[in-house]
DNA sequence: TAAAATTATGCAACATTGTTGCGTTAATAC
DNA sequence: GTATTAACGCAACAATGTTGCATAATTTTA
């Protein structure tokens, strides 16, 4: 049944991803932690926030897995939730960017679980600059 | 000016591309190539592959980069390809759907440049075992 | 509150995927 | 056939992620 215990590493890596606007990588958030876990406790509290629904992993579009909170997600959302991600080539930031609902096209003999959607460019911050 | 060469390696490389109806991972076409080259070998015949709009890339759900022919792709398709792909979960292949023009909602202050659209499920062949 | 149970951690080692440098091989042009 | 240089092999490295196991910390319970 498996108790669920709020360590202090836990609280530091949740706060982290909730903190920041853009979704991180395991490498961007072991870095900010501090060393007060070693960085495969990090996996594993990323592991575990995923299951607890806490936090979604996003694929970024280079393969790296990032994360983010899962704010505007319900319990049913999750599994199916349909936002979508923007990858800026420039400053290479994940962002989530909520409530974009698509219509797929899928044939009826797929059964669908998940959609992952994201799109690559420039993102606001790094139009102003170029 | 860089003439291209096309080498056994990379003919034998391409020809499994082709054949194979789903995307492939470099580690499952370097299975396939029965030792007619190295690895890495691999690995460079598929970026100029890429390079010279042959096959395409696809970042799985999983974050491996996957493989697939360039069939439908026009010229200017490739940098802008919208279709779609499908990551099944219980036999890991990932197939990609044709022709799903999709329309987005993303904010204008956003470039868009490239649609990264995987749908995960269960596909076709593996529902009817089930 | 002390002991038992079990969740979480640290460390080391490993696995997978992908990259780089450099000397050698081989495809193409002439 | 020879020259040119793209492509290759090998070794070594780098990044990301995983596993096993002993230990630490937290919670339960007696």
């Amino acid at each position: 049944m498996a108790i669920i215990r709020n360590t202090v590493a836990k609280k530091a890596v949740f706060e982290i991803i909730q903190v920041n606007k853009t979704a991180m990588s395991q490498t961007e958030i072991f870095a900010k932690v501090n060393n007060i876990c070693d960085r495969v406790t990090v996996y594993r509290i990323l592991e575990r926030l995923v299951k607890e629904m806490k936090i979604h992993k996003i694929v970024n579009v280079n393969g790296v897995i990032n994360y983010a909170p899962c704010n505007s997600c319900s319990h049913d959302q999750h599994v199916h939730h349909d936002h979508l991600h923007f990858s800026c080539t420039t400053c290479k930031k994940l962002t989530c960017i909520s409530d974009n609902h698509i219509a797929l096209n899928i044939p009826s003999n797929y059964q669908v679980a998940e959609v992952f959607l994201t799109v690559s460019g420039i993102c606001p911050d790094c139009l102003i600059i170029a």
